[in-house]
DNA sequence: AAACATAAGTTGTATATACAACTATATGGG
DNA sequence: CCCATATAGTTGTATATACAACTTATGTTT
């Protein structure tokens, strides 16, 4: 009714079964996350940015007009592992953002998004929510339980 | 009750907000997957292996006895980016597959898993069945509508 | 205040990823 | 049969990731 392929994940991976639930379950869980973030920076590269530059666009956005420091930054970012130093490098030279020593704590750096980092990242929202869109597949509702059941699923012991 | 500490998106990205469920879902779907695949290739690097490497290696142990070609693997892998030839190297290095080039069409090469392949293989079995099961918050039936959500999140225009 | 420990970033390096260019083989007309 | 085209892998390279070692600055003891 509504030309939508359904994609099933033993179609995506040629497998005919997962063994259990959970198997499946894990497999697909990081092969959509894969899936998501390929489409989502093929899309932020038309801009030039990666999307873990995004990302800390994004959180510097959040802090506006306050600065962050690497920290802050680092613990926000969706991949943690990624080196928050050098991305911030990438960032500065493209002029998106500005990178200071801060007065109080020197061992610290004050990181604060440019006004052409607004803009930019005013370009890339655009972009995010137009795929966004194409999830319209799955309802409003769905999407909160996905949410909330991607949150159980990291629970772990106290 | 059962000890567990729940981690909701919002604490672990320090955010109060992610703008529409739709937002929420995306990005959480992304770090859960980053989650998971990290969880687990951490516990196969006792193993000397890639979450990767471990990936092509069930590849080729579905095929068993029978050969497979690159590509065969690469449309299978969960990473399709990865390059195979190279993935491939490296189980070689390690005596844990053998490559030969086709006799029926020279272009293509043979990869057969080994038993000294299949014998590790058991042993990340035993982890990652051991993992899935620290999943065991989310009911069965939860595990299949994660799965089913995930299916339906990837449906895309005919 | 000197010595030790901790914190915040930076740098180095090995490996992995993304993507394009290249080589070798096979196939299908004219 | 020869040439164009397609197929199967390989190689090169720029960027990104993972992780450890290293600076520099701050805090804490005694």
């Amino acid at each position: 009714m509504n030309g939508r392929k359904p994609m099933k994940l033993e179609d995506e991976l040629k497998q005919k079964t997962f063994g259990s639930p959970y198997r499946r379950m894990v497999v697909n869980v990081m092969f959509t996350g894969n899936w998501l973030q390929k489409a989502f920076s093929c899309q932020l590269k038309q801009y030039g940015l990666s999307l873990q530059q995004n990302n800390v666009l994004g959180i510097l956005r959040g802090q506006y007009p306050n600065p962050a420091t690497l920290g802050l930054i680092q613990e926000r970012m969706l991949d943690r592992d990624s080196n928050a130093t050098r991305l911030v490098d990438k960032l500065l030279e493209k002029g998106l953002v500005t990178r200071c020593q801060c007065a109080d704590n020197r061992r610290k750096v004050d990181i604060v998004i440019t006004e052409k980092g607004l803009e930019l990242l005013k370009q890339t929202d655009t972009i995010m929510q137009n795929l966004e869109e194409k999830y319209s597949q799955i309802t409003p509702e769905e999407a909160v339980q996905i949410g909330e059941l991607m949150d159980k699923l990291r629970e772990r012991e106290g």
